[in-house]
DNA sequence: CTCACGTTTTGAAACGTTTCACCAACGACG
DNA sequence: CGTCGTTGGTGAAACGTTTCAAAACGTGAG
């Protein structure tokens, strides 16, 4: 800048003035600092003006894995907020290991980033309440956050409940549940949400089947367990705790030669981009995933705005069911005894 | 750092050698040092660090689409190159959005960003150019690049070479092309590359579908298209210029119920994920993904070791192809004259 | 001609580190 | 008992901005 402001003639508070309050400056000397900009090629050292008191207008989002869709999609949703906020908006994988999660958090406190929004490789990580209590705000997505931030997540139970329902309202009886570990809180959500349908529709038998991680091999071992079953004892439905399994139970299924929704109606989890492309298009619980996103920015930009007076919120969004070809289209079967 | 300096009755000296360079400091500071930080909730200010001399030990990706798996997979082998170096990495997502690009660009120059991979929206854009020529190292990923800088590739016309051959190996004479628009280069040499291996074989047909986008839909559409054609004339088998569109293909295939691959055998282009998982696993192209981002990071960083003697590299990747049962396993028909 | 006023421009302080030359203390050695 | 080397610690300069009080410069009124 010092060099600028030789080339230009001009003192450097004149060449700060020409990048931050251009209206303070004559249009002719001002239009001179420009010039002189190009030509050197100068670029603005924000380290230096961060130092002096400027703010990072920069937002990060830590990530729990950047491969998963749902994940890249909530993104967009930050995007779109962090955009219109005039902030920048750094993506930072953890790819669930603990260990790179703590770095990136160390390293964005360190640049002093407006805030964090953050989708933890353990819900139950004091760092992130350090971290918050040290003053950068913090907003926990898609888990469940204590009091000391606030946090954006999709209520699980309600969408197992809403998978379920749809399988015991389309007739089916014995359904199995496809998914784990349980040591996954949204698994054990999920099913808990799927034991209460069936409780409170007072018919159906719902059948854990657990599964040791929710990918689509594991799916397609799932699907030979089901189908390994005499007719009498298979269920006739199901729900998976994600498309990943779900798909993975479809291809198994067709490879078998057994027919999607006929012999099993499936239903996954997440409606991702592949759930509609599949061969039979999958019905599945949808989050909102992009508005999950847009929130959770902006609960972090009005704590970043007022430190004090903020009241950390968790907003709970409910999902819904997007039905599809794999439940087939209306009743299966008229339903038995009730 | 001067509170824990007062608060630990150093020099501020003193906690920046606790900091920096431990070995200098006797056990005992150390410790009373170390105590003061934790106490104080110490954070150092990455921006004064910087400013100072050091390095910002960071590296960006400026990814087209964090949406799409190919990039994901990429980011992954640069992680794991930049996790090796130390070095934490920054995903920025242009979203194919030529001014957030830019706005992107703009920031980490500020930021003084080691090294700058980029995926850029426009291959052509000068931007990057006087990124590179203001010193900082560029790669340029999945783009060709000038000489300017160094580039990551994979060679898309083996790809489409490789696609068609194993067609026209497997008896297939009229064969599809499904995508588009040709503005995009690698579209084009998809197609070029399809072109000579038809021209190598001396036999076999080439007819292009062109589509509007490289999505779902599209595939399905080009799905209606063909099934729509005379069984005479249409083709036996289609080779789509990326999963996504091989996907809606085999969808609409499906919905339509004709045989994958009996009555139509098709050839992807990515090896996403889904392409295995798909009711008939794909065959598809595969793109070094990993490696693809792994070493167009090592190609950064050695830039950024040594700046001068530097050798811009355009390294090219050759691409595989992964037989599965969406074109059959053997020759689907003995071959009719050649 | 002087003054007051508004507009431009200037110069220096401040931001929080790192680094480096230098100092103090201390034991060992001749 | 002076000298030397070592070890641990200090203080100030420097990094490149922003900001703000104050200086410089016009300009029109009195």
């Amino acid at each position: 800048m010092k060099d600028v402001a030789a080339h230009a003639r001009v003192s450097l508070g004149t060449v700060s003035n020409v990048l931050n309050r251009p209206e303070l400056v004559s249009e002719r000397t001002r239009k001179r600092v420009l010039a002189s900009i190009a030509e050197l090629g100068f670029v603005r050292n924000e380290s230096a003006r961060q130092l002096r008191g400027g703010g990072s207008r920069t937002l990060a989002y830590v990530v729990l894995d950047a491969t998963n869709p749902f994940f890249t999609d909530v993104a967009r949703g930050v995007q779109e907020a962090a955009d219109a906020a005039g902030l920048a908006l750094f993506l930072c994988n953890s790819g669930e290991d603990r260990e790179r999660q703590a770095a990136y958090l160390d390293l964005l406190e360190q640049q002093r980033v407006e805030g964090v929004l953050i989708t933890p490789v353990d819900a139950a990580d004091p760092r992130i309440g350090a971290l918050a209590a040290r003053g950068t705000p913090v907003v926990v997505v898609d888990r469940a956050a204590g009091p000391g931030h606030c946090s954006v997540t999709v209520d699980d139970l309600l969408g197992g409940d809403l998978a379920v329902t749809h399988l015991l309202d389309s007739g089916h009886r014995r359904i199995a549940f496809v998914g784990g570990p349980r040591t996954i809180g949204q698994v054990r959500d999920r099913i808990t949400g799927a034991e209460r349908a069936v409780a409170r529709a007072g018919t159906g038998e719902l059948t854990v089947l657990e599964t040791a991680r929710l990918d689509v091999a594991q799916g397609r071992r799932a699907g030979e367990r089901i189908a390994g079953l005499p007719a009498a004892r298979r269920p006739t439905a199901a729900f998976c705790a994600n498309d990943l399994l779900a798909l993975g139970l479809l291809q198994q299924m067709v490879r078998l030669g057994l027919r999607v929704p006929e012999d099993l109606a499936i239903v996954g989890y997440d409606d991702i981009e592949f759930a509609e492309a599949a061969a039979v298009p999958l019905t599945s619980v949808a989050q909102p995933r992009h508005r999950l996103g847009r929130t959770a920015a902006e609960l972090l930009l009005a704590e970043a705005r007022s430190p004090d007076g903020h009241e950390h919120q968790q907003v709970v969004f409910a999902p819904e069911l997007v039905v599809r070809a794999s439940t087939g289209l209306g009743p299966l079967r008229s339903s038995t005894v009730a």
